[in-house]
DNA sequence: AATGAATGAGTGTTCATTCAT
DNA sequence: TATGAATGAACACTCATTCAT
């Protein structure tokens, strides 16, 4: 692995255990065991590392959030959706336990954010819409884009929600799967007699998924 | 007003028009024209400040949300807490630019949220219990308790979720009236035959306030 | 004496004897057995102190270069003037050291520099003037300002000259007495019958100066 | 070209542009398309570098003034030794502009510019010591040393003086040009009446070029 | 109650230079 | 000859906090 990526990716990981906040540039160095010079070879700055996770994170969205093109809609293609949403959140953690702090003190970077967010807004719209011609959502015409906005609000802020609303301020799987659980909720709560039996397949799904890893670590 | 009381306004004043981080203490010092050691006379540090805006905020929170006595439901009744939500947001709209960031920094402060939330959620809960006993709302008994949740958390980081989300980095009341409206929609999901009217009266109230003020900036 | 004056006075005096490039802010702390912190609460930046020395630098130039306001020129009035030129060469010899350096990185500096400057040469041109109407300078009216403007020349590179056109690198009084000497050579070749004497004696006073200071370090 | 010539060409021109001071090794590697390492092989360091344009800088000199064979003086004589002056002032301008700067961090090179300035003032005091026999000169025989060396003072600091006592910092070609004519100025005022119509020729000459050059960038 | 000077550990960053390949 | 990753000492500067008065 080349030093410029493992820089990137010590850095994800340091931010996501100890939050980006915490973690200098030093510290990131240190942990490599490379000197502060050389990361500044590889990097012209913190903003610089914290741009090209952004990019890892961008094409994670731009592959996971791909066009609705199916006939029939089947639990595994949902999945499929929720599955990256998981992803995503479990990855690049450290940006949703403080989206606000990261997106404020870098302008270009916030740009970014809009931009890809925007994309997945359209996306997730678009399959929306697909899903209520198929008949299987129920919801008026113009409050498709209100209930993928909140969707999204959900999913976005269930980190920092989270972290701010329950004693235990580790971010682990389990907490993410109850995010992606209450996102299915608020979702779930537009089916249609057609398709219910698929959000409840959805919904018993990633519960299992909760179980499985919550049992991991009690046990 | 005592000094120590001064100190706390100016700051929450600070904190709410600049942003916590880029507000030192030199700075709160230096906007009431005293001393920082007299600062530091009255605070123990620039913790203990925000403990004292926080005091603040439980003293508002426990006032606007009293225990539903009422036989029926009225408009006035729900504007009454919708209000309080409005008013809370936006006097200590400093915390909710950055929740994570404040409340992670202190662990002791994070305790006394959690606590206030607490009461607040199970006296949202109440008074959601109390309008389905009245026939005024549709929701399973099991799920009150989330719903009174999910509305929280779309009112708690509406601020964060507008500051990230859009291009506008300024937070306004006509953002805040949006958020509540987005609230409204949510609870109105569950509206009955019975209670419909009522429902819509108050997205109407809010709609007309988010108008009103949204016309007062652009012309 | 106030910590602030005194970290002027003590930035001037590191300055004079190592150069403004290798004392860092760093350095003048530690010189004075102050923290660096306590430096910068005086101070904004490096810069900041550069521009308090230079207010004393313009201080200087106003008192010494007063208008010429007698009927008769003197020997003693015309010693006013160099030695001002002197003493200001000398209490500032950091700044002549490296005039180009310390300019080019401070603009705002550069323009009280230029202004300072215009005033001096104006005064200059002005006695000039008199000298010249009073019969005792022999130059064309057009060449006035020209003179001046090459005496000041001669004298605020002095300093830089010697250190690079000659092998000992310290500046000394010495070494200053032999720019005013150059100067009035310059200033000397326009004397008029009436006036040779005079010009004379203020060089044969210089002279005189310079040797003694030269053999007191001889000795 | 060798590579350690480009290196030399590539540096002389971004110091000249730019100023020694901001032109990191890495720049003159990064602008010639080559590693910082290569050039590392070919120069022991950035001293280095300037040491090699340093013995161009010598070369031009030596080339320049040669000693004074000729029978009369005429203008194109003269000319041929203030056009080198010239030349030698535009190509190694970044040295002119900074000369303390740039000869207090190398002692070595300190001692080989003393000698060809040492060489460079015996040459000039020998032609002005041609010319005063030549009857074309009026000077004392012990002055003749001191005016060939206020001359050279003028020509060296004349940038230096030009960036530190006028607004516009960018070295021109008009201002070398004008710091041509000061020198004849200075040289000028010595002129015999049989010699002075040469020395009027010769200003008109450079006068002549200035005000060209100031047309070309002015229009 | 109040002053304001003082602290000092820490931050992100720079750049001439080295060295294994 | 040439690469380019790596070094590390140095720098200017910040800010919550302390303390003598």
């Amino acid at each position: 692995m080349k030093t410029s990526e493992k820089i990137v990716h010590a850095s994800l990981k340091l931010f996501n255990t100890k939050g980006e906040r915490r973690i200098t540039t030093n510290h990131i160095a240190a942990h490599l065991g490379i000197s502060p010079g050389n990361l500044y070879y590889h990097f012209k700055n913190k903003e610089d590392i914290i741009r090209s996770i952004f990019s890892l994170y961008e094409a994670h969205l731009h592959a996971g959030f791909q066009p609705y093109a199916h006939k029939h809609v089947s639990v595994e293609l949902l999945i499929g959706y929720f599955d990256t949403m998981f992803n995503i959140l479990w990855r690049f953690r450290f940006m949703y336990t403080n989206l606000t702090y990261i997106l404020s003190s870098d302008e270009a970077l916030l740009q970014r954010y809009l931009q890809v967010q925007q994309l997945a807004l359209d996306r997730s719209s678009n399959i929306l819409g697909q899903l209520k011609r198929d008949g299987l959502l129920d919801v008026d015409d113009d409050k498709i884009m209100l209930l993928a906005d909140t969707m999204r609000m959900v999913a976005c802020f269930w980190i920092g929600y989270k972290q701010t609303h329950s004693s235990s301020i580790a971010i682990t799987k389990t907490c993410l799967y109850e995010g992606i659980l209450r996102v299915i909720m608020i979702f779930k709560a537009h089916a249609t007699p057609i398709s219910i039996a698929t959000f409840n397949r959805l919904e018993e799904h990633y519960q299992t998924l909760h179980s499985l890893q919550a049992a991991k670590h009690s046990s």
